[in-house]
DNA sequence: TCTGGGGTCCTAGGACCC
DNA sequence: TCTGGGGTCCTAGGACCC
C-alpha cells in the first residue's frame, strides 16, 4: 500500500492511529493499517462520523482509506472488506460501507464463506463440499449439525454466519510473541552462513524484546526445507531473557538438534514467546548479568541512533 | 498457490504430579 | 503395588489473519 521504508510505513500507520484516537479513545489496532472503534456513545451517527474520518485522514495524513460501519466489529470488517473489493479502476479504494442495524443477516447472506473472519481455504473447501457456498447456506443449517462437524468451532460458525458478535473493542493489547525470520533467495546448506544468520535473528528478536520491556520464557527455532515443510522446535527456558546470547544459545541448540549438515535451507526463523514484563533488579553491586543487560542497553541506544545494521559485537561472544 | 514476514489461536500427545 | 483419573505444562503442527 505505501511504497517505501519501513520506518515511513510505521509513521504513517501512527499518524492514522492519532487521528483515530481524536475520535475515541475507545479503538483497537488489528494490524498496522487496521483499527475498529466504538462509536456507540458518541452524538453523530456513524456513517458521518466515518465520512469525517476519511476526510481527516485524507487532509491530515495524505492518505485514502475504507471504512465499515456496523453494529458489531464482526460485520464491520466484512463491511468493510465488501466495499475495499467492490472498487474498480485505478488507485486506492476509498469505500464507506454501512450496514444500518437489523440487516446484518441479510448483509451477510450472499456473500461467499470465505468472507467470514476465520474461514480460509481449507475450512472453505469443506463446506464446499458440503454443499455450502455462502453465508445464508451456513446461516440455514442447525446449530447441532455444525457443532457437531466442527466441534467447538462450529458453535462460532453458527453465530457469526447469523452476525451475531458481542467481542468489545479492546484498547489494550499484549504481544504474545516476537520474531524475526527470513526467506533465503537460495537455498543455503553452509552450517557457517546459517549459524551467523541465525546469532543476527537472535540478536534482532532479543533487541525488540528489550525496547517493549519484556522477556522470553520460551525460544522458538522455524526452519524450511527445499520441499516446503517447516519444522519448528521450541525450548522453554530456566529463566525469562531478554538476552541476545541466551536467545541465541537456546536458537542454536534448536537448530544443531534439527538440521542435517549440508541439508538446503531455504527459511530460517527465530521466535520468542511466553512473555513477561521485564523485572530489572537493581541490586548492590552488578551481577555479570546486569553488566550483560546495561552493555546491551548502551547498544540499544547507538542502534535507534544510528540504525540497527551499524552496531556489531566484536569477536568472541 | 511453487509460496514474504509477521502475528494469533487451536489441537493433540506426552510428561509429570497428586 | 503398575494401578485410576484429572490438571497443567510442554512441544509440534496447522489454520488463519493482514
Amino acid at each position: 500500500m505505501i511504497p517505501g521504508h519501513h520506518a515511513d510505513y510505521q509513521a504513517y500507520s501512527q499518524r492514522v492511529m492519532e487521528v483515530l484516537g481524536e475520535q475515541t479513545a475507545l479503538s483497537e489496532q488489528i494490524s498496522s493499517d487496521e483499527a475498529f472503534l466504538d462509536l456507540t456513545d458518541l452524538p453523530r451517527p456513524g456513517e458521518e462520523l466515518a465520512r469525517g474520518l476519511q476526510a481527516a485522514i485524507r487532509a491530515r495524513v495524505g492518505l485514502p482509506c475504507s471504512l465499515g460501519v456496523a453494529t458489531n466489529k464482526l460485520v464491520a470488517k466484512i463491511a468493510n472488506d465488501y466495499g475495499k473489493s467492490r472498487h474498480r479502476g485505478e488507485g486506492t479504494p476509498c469505500a464507506i460501507t454501512v450496514v444500518p442495524p437489523g440487516e446484518e443477516t441479510g448483509f451477510l447472506a450472499p456473500l461467499p464463506v470465505q468472507s467470514l473472519w476465520g474461514v480460509g481455504p481449507k475450512t472453505a473447501d469443506l463446506l464446499e463440499s458440503m454443499g455450502i457456498h455462502t453465508i445464508g447456506d451456513l446461516a440455514n443449517l442447525p446449530e447441532a449439525y455444525l457443532a457437531r462437524r466442527f466441534g467447538v468451532n462450529g458453535h462460532d460458525l453458527w453465530l457469526r454466519a447469523r452476525g451475531i458478535d458481542d467481542r468489545p473493542v479492546e484498547t489494550e493489547h499484549a504481544v504474545k510473541s516476537i520474531s524475526q525470520e527470513i526467506t533465503f533467495d537460495r537455498d543455503i546448506s553452509d552450517g557457517a552462513r546459517l549459524r551467523q544468520t541465525l546469532r543476527g535473528m537472535s540478536e534482532q528478536v532479543a533487541f525488540r524484546l528489550r525496547a517493549d520491556n519484556l522477556c522470553a520464557g520460551t525460544v522458538r527455532l522455524k526452519l524450511r526445507w527445499a520441499d516446503f515443510t517447516t519444522p519448528t522446535r521450541q525450548v522453554s527456558l530456566d529463566q525469562p531473557t531478554d538476552q541476545d546470547g541466551v536467545i541465541y544459545a537456546a536458537a542454536l541448540g534448536l537448530f544443531d538438534g534439527l538440521w542435517e549438515t549440508g541439508r538446503p535451507v531455504r527459511l530460517l526463523g527465530v521466535g520468542a514467546s511466553r512473555l513477561t514484563p521485564t523485572a530489572h533488579q537493581l541490586g548492590l553491586w552488578d551481577t555479570p548479568n546486569e553488566k550483560e543487560r546495561r552493555l546491551l542497553e548502551a547498544l540499544d541506544s547507538l542502534r535507534e541512533k544510528f540504525g540497527e545494521r551499524v552496531v556489531k559485537r566484536g569477536k568472541g561472544r
